[in-house]
DNA sequence: CTTTAACAACTACAAATGTAGCTATACAAA
DNA sequence: TTTGTATAGCTACATTTGTAGTTGTTAAAG
C-alpha cells in the first residue's frame, strides 16, 4: 500500500539491531546502555530514534515525559529485503553467484560447506 | 599499509560497473552511451569519475586533453570485501545464515537448489 | 583561419548523514 | 520543597552524496 520506502543507515540500524534483540520497549538510554561498539551520547542516539520515528520504521508510547521506543517492521522482513539489494546489485540477484565467489575464494570454512550440505540434503 | 580505506557510493558503483566490464579505458562520453537504467549528464558522470580519482578507486592517463579512465581496483577485490562487509552486518558473518534466511523464505528457485547442490557435491 | 562541438575543471547547491550542544521540564532524592 | 539528573525537543554544523551549470580550451570541421 503506502509506498513509503525510508532507507535505513548504518547507524540507524545498529539502533534497530538493539530494539530488535529486547523483548521490552526502550529509553534512550536503555539504548545507550546496550550499545556496544558505538559509543554515542544520549543526544545522538536520541536524534537517530527521531529519524527512525520520522520515516514510520518505530514507534513509541509516551510514560510521563519518557519515550518507549520499538520497531514497527520487523528484522527478518527488512533484512530479506536488504538481502535482496545486495545480491541484485552486485550478483545479478543469484545467491549461487555470491556462494560460488566465496567459495572460489577460499572463503568458506569446512563448517559452512558442511552445514550447506546438510540444509539442502534435507530439502 | 596505506589505510586508505574509501567507500564507493551506489553511484559510483554504477560507473565501476562500466569500467570494470570493458577491456579498454573508457572517456567520460563512452561511460555515459554505456549508462543503462541512470540517465547522467556528462557533467553528472565526470563528477563521481573525479571522486572515484579522489579516493585512489580508479586512474586515468591523458590524451590530448580528453581523459581515459580505467579500474585500480579488481571487481572481485571490491565485491568479495562489500560482501563480507553486508554478511557481518547481517548475518554475524555467516554465508550459511544468508542461505538459511532465504531458504526459509522461499526465495530459493528449484534451479537455485539444484546449483547450490551440484556445487557442494563437487567440493 | 574561424567557428563549433567536445571535454576537463571548477563551482554550486540541496538533501542525507553523522554527531552533538542547548533548554525547558519533570521526576526522584534529600 | 529544593535540587540534581534524565529526557525530549529543538538547533546546529560539518561531511558526503546526488545532480548539474559554467567556463575555458582544444581539436576537428569547414
Amino acid at each position: 500500500m503506502s509506498n513509503t520506502k525510508h532507507t535505513i543507515t548504518d547507524s540507524e540500524y545498529t539502533i534497530m539491531k538493539i530494539l530488535w534483540e529486547s523483548e521490552d520497549k526502550l529509553t534512550v538510554s536503555d539504548v545507550v546502555s546496550k550499545l556496544d561498539g558505538a559509543d554515542w551520547t544520549a543526544s545522538t542516539v536520541s536524534t537517530f530514534l527521531q529519524r527512525l520515528l520520522k520515516k514510520g520504521i518505530i514507534s513509541c508510547d509516551k510514560k510521563g515525559k519518557t519515550n518507549l521506543y520499538y520497531p514497527q517492521l520487523r528484522q527478518e522482513e527488512y533484512d530479506l529485503s536488504e538481502t535482496e539489494t545486495f545480491l541484485s546489485k552486485i550478483y545479478k540477484g543469484s545467491v549461487k553467484n555470491l556462494v560460488a565467489a566465496l567459495y572460489e575464494n577460499q572463503k568458506l570454512s569446512k563448517d559452512d560447506v558442511a552445514d550447506l550440505k546438510k540444509m539442502f540434503e534435507l530439502g
